[in-house]
RNA sequence: GUGGGCGUAGCUCAGCUGGUAGAGUCCCGGAUUGUGAUUCCGGUUGUCGUGGGUUCGAAUCCCGCCGCCCACCCCA
């Protein structure tokens, strides 16, 4: 018979246990962070009604969605789109959440959502298809005060901190204010601007070069002084909050949006500080524009300082009106997302993450089947006392059941035969230091539970 | 959607000017019936992506198709 060949299509991330327990860990790390931070949890369905993801007709966005139709469905809507697709972000099932469920939530509404996206783009390195986001976002009814603006980047600070990737550092910009400045250049259209900040977007990426050639070409025919201009302008980046807090000022009088934004960035950066973010990990940097549909104030981007070829980390920003296609209630918000499947795969081809330890702590050998009881017993003691403890239940030679705990990375295993019941002791082997020792059987849980308490801390 | 590159063992690849398919690794067994990872010995692993053409003969040369990768677009 002909196998079929077992393979996943491109674009996925599949990982092995000791992997996938690294990738948990860091999923872990930042529910805990953000459940500190006072966020509380969100679930939405993968599958979505078209008509509600599709809303903002972004050409891009369509051409990137998974449509779903059921077997009954199939080939009835030649024409037309199916009734259903997969989401594409957090953010737009979020505007539908809030909609449908303004009259039950609390306002401002504190959000975290970590669940699967799906865009359907050519895969390419470190670009996935099916990936992971890590979600904040605080929702408010009418209004939302700007500080909401500097507590996101607070969360953030917390989360990267104790992932422990590195030092990093949280980016800032606000789009009014980037408007405000291309108006003073007479560049007032609001199209154009989008497609200028796109381009600026671009200059850490392609160089300043490129970006001048592209503003004083035929698309955009800037004249060569305003090209250097806007480029000098988005070169601005702080080395601490008073140079910041300068450079803003230093932007002197201007059009209405552009004090607004310089406003609106300065409060967000002094009170990022009041939060208790070291200066050292967020600056100004007047080149982040972000995702060009729906923000209008604050925008985030954070970096690895010692990895900038990883790019953004995790992004976000200031919304105007999140669900104005669904509500004719006004609900501006702020939100951040953290990546996690790129991430995570960028992590690991740099070399800055390996795998983890299992989740499994102890694996209790059998040296003979007829204590089989023993083992158990002894098994369930463990477990009892919290520590994860796997039994083997299969005879066989004691080296292949060592072999077994170290390729599962399963760190101590436990040995119990003639010798160590005469002796009332149990032999405790550290597969990882490769060397074992005898306790007595009494004091077995105490005495793991101070070596796996170090394995954890020492690695 | 547009442009470029590559398809040989589970994985990484060699095999180039045509002459019956190879290495490392991995896996399995043994050396070692109470000790893994290290060492030594032995063993398994292929429709050479696919269909056609040229040829006495094709993994090798030519064409189509498929798949994958890279860049653009866009983005986490």
């Amino acid at each position: 018979m002909a196998l079929t060949q077992a393979r996943t299509m491109p674009g996925v991330l599949e990982l092995l246990p000791l992997d996938q327990i690294a990738f948990q860990r860091m999923l872990d790390t930042i529910r805990r962070n953000y459940e500190r931070f006072g966020f509380v949890p969100v679930e939405t369905p993968v599958i979505e009604y078209s008509s509600v993801l599709l809303t903002k007709t972004g050409g891009e966005t369509e051409r990137q969605v998974y449509f779903v139709e059921s077997t009954g469905a199939l080939g009835k809507h030649a024409e037309s789109v199916p009734e259903l697709a997969l989401r594409f972000d957090l953010t737009v099932p979020l505007a539908r959440y809030v909609a449908e469920h303004e009259r039950e939530l609390s306002f401002p509404f504190r959000r975290y959502q970590m669940q699967r996206v799906y865009r359907g783009e050519r895969a390419q390195r470190g670009r996935f298809r099916e990936f992971y986001q890590c979600d904040i976002d605080v929702i408010g009814k009418d209004a939302l005060s700007i500080r909401y603006d500097a507590e996101l980047p607070a969360v953030i600070y917390s989360v990267f901190r104790e992932l422990a990737i590195g030092p990093f550092t949280i980016q800032l910009n606000n789009r009014r204010l980037l408007r405000g400045y291309f108006e003073s250049l007479g560049i007032a259209d609001g199209e154009q601007q989008m497609l200028v900040l796109r381009e600026v977007d671009k200059l850490d990426k392609r160089g300043a070069e490129y970006v001048r050639e592209t503003l004083t070409g035929d698309a955009f025919g800037l004249s060569a002084e305003v090209a250097d201009r806007i480029l000098a302008f988005v070169q601005v980046r702080s080395t601490s909050l008073a140079d910041a807090l300068a450079k803003l000022d230093a932007l002197g009088a201007g059009p209405e949006a552009l004090e607004q934004g310089r406003d609106e960035l300065k409060e967000v950066l002094r009170l990022i500080h009041d939060f208790g973010v070291p200066e050292t990990h967020f600056a100004l940097n007047f080149s982040i524009a972000r995702g060009l549909d729906y923000y209008t104030g604050t925008v985030y981007e954070t970096t690895l300082n010692e990895h900038p070829q990883i790019g953004s980390v995790c992004s976000g920003g200031r919304y105007e009106n999140l669900a104005g296609q669904y509500t004719k209630s006004h609900l501006p918000g702020v939100g951040i997302s953290i990546g996690l499947t790129r991430l995570y795969w960028q992590l690991r081809e740099a070399g800055l993450i390996g795998t983890a330890r299992s989740t499994v702590d102890v694996l209790v050998t059998q040296m003979d089947a007829t204590k089989l009881p023993a083992y158990l017993a002894l098994a369930g003691e463990l477990r009892a006392a919290g520590i994860a403890t796997e039994v083997v239940l299969e005879e066989g030679k004691l080296g292949k059941q060592f072999k077994y705990a170290d390729r599962a990375g399963i760190r101590f295993a436990v040995v119990v035969g003639d010798d160590e019941l005469a002796k009332h002791v149990v032999t405790v082997k550290d597969l990882r230091r490769g060397d074992q020792f005898e306790v007595p059987r009494a004091e077995l849980v105490k005495t793991l539970r101070v070596e796996i308490e170090q394995a954890a801390v020492m690695g």
